[in-house]
DNA sequence: TCCAACATGTAACAAGTTACATGATTTG
DNA sequence: CAAATCATGTAACTTGTTACATGTTGGA
């Protein structure tokens, strides 16, 4: 993988506001986690690193009577590094990680009624997460089609909501190209 | 990550024809590596793994006079787990990580007049790739758009190829939309 | 003859997953 | 009062990257 990215992760959700590692994990369950996500486990790993490092600092918060929820925010450094990282140019595009098109390329090794099944199922899970990302866009923007009016904030969360939705968009439109062209196929 | 996926990247590619850990190399640096890769020193490990749990077998060829290429076939073994694995129905989409898109979540964070340069920064990136992907379209399937009359073997390429051309084109068009949002808002 | 591409490997380290482990709080 | 969710952590292991290390072959 490449450089320490969960680090600047975690320090752009801090930037927003003071989080827990259990609000982090939340967080990726959400719209950047599309982009981005970390299991709990790795979470409270790196949070104790940037901690050693004073990227961030911590405090405690109680939740309810007994349970001490452990909050940290952003320090100087933190919010140094973050804004350098934000700036740097990308010099190369990762490969974007898709276990579906991989079994695709190996495609005639796959017995030729299975493959609509296969399709199916990534129809199906595709669709499922469309409409899931639709809620969120409803939610957060509702009818409202117009961005012009959002302060940054939203707006970040409006480009990556949008960005994830027209990537599945194009996922299932591409499916459904594909599974046309088998059924094309087969009865050649 | 999930589980042993280069193992069956490898399997796959080895099931199209023998190959040694060069030519392993060099074929992720091709279609399929828009969607899966590795860098040799772990394509290495990996086959010595696999010739041990006798999923491969070995024999030498010879490149020119002193170079012995070891080339790797699948086994009936391999030929079993593959076929096995190509069947296993997805259970959830995972994330595919997008570097961008989580810098571009924290918006906020970045200076406005830096914006624009990093919007044109992956452009850049994102039409070098499109032109790459096309390029190989045009040597594989020619002027041809009709994929009917292809076998197995070169449909699977022919989506695998489809498909990351009509990722990278959503990406660029996603990219000029927002960058337009971008500069709509800076003249408001 | 030089240089790019071909060819193979190991070591140290960083990143990420799964499983184990425990306890508090809220809601029905 | 039970179950779901909130909340935090560690250990063992797998996966992936970077750097080190070396030698051959083909073409300009």
């Amino acid at each position: 993988m490449s450089r320490r990215i969960l680090k600047y992760a975690i320090l752009g959700l801090l930037s927003k506001e003071d989080m827990s590692g259990y609000d982090i994990t939340s967080e990726f369950k959400k719209a950047i986690g599309q982009f981005w996500s970390a299991k709990h486990s790795q979470i409270y790993v790196e949070l104790k690193k940037l901690l050693e490092e004073n990227s961030i600092s911590q405090y405690i918060k109680m939740a309810g009577v007994k349970l001490e929820k452990k909050m940290y925010s952003l320090t100087t450094k933190g919010k140094e590094e973050l804004r350098n990282w934000l700036l740097e140019l990308d010099k190369n595009v990762e490969t974007e990680k898709d276990i579906f098109a991989l079994r695709l390329y190996f495609l005639k090794d796959i017995p030729t009624e299975e493959i609509p099944v296969l399709f199916n199922n990534q129809l199906k899970l595709r669709t499922e997460k469309l409409s899931f990302l639709k809620e969120q866009f409803s939610f957060h923007f509702g009818g409202e089609k117009n961005p012009l009016h959002l302060d940054a904030e939203a707006l970040g969360h409006y480009f990556v909501l949008t960005k994830a939705i027209s990537r599945e968009e194009n996922y299932i439109n591409w499916l459904n190209k594909s599974l046309d062209i088998i059924n094309k196929q087969e009865s050649r």
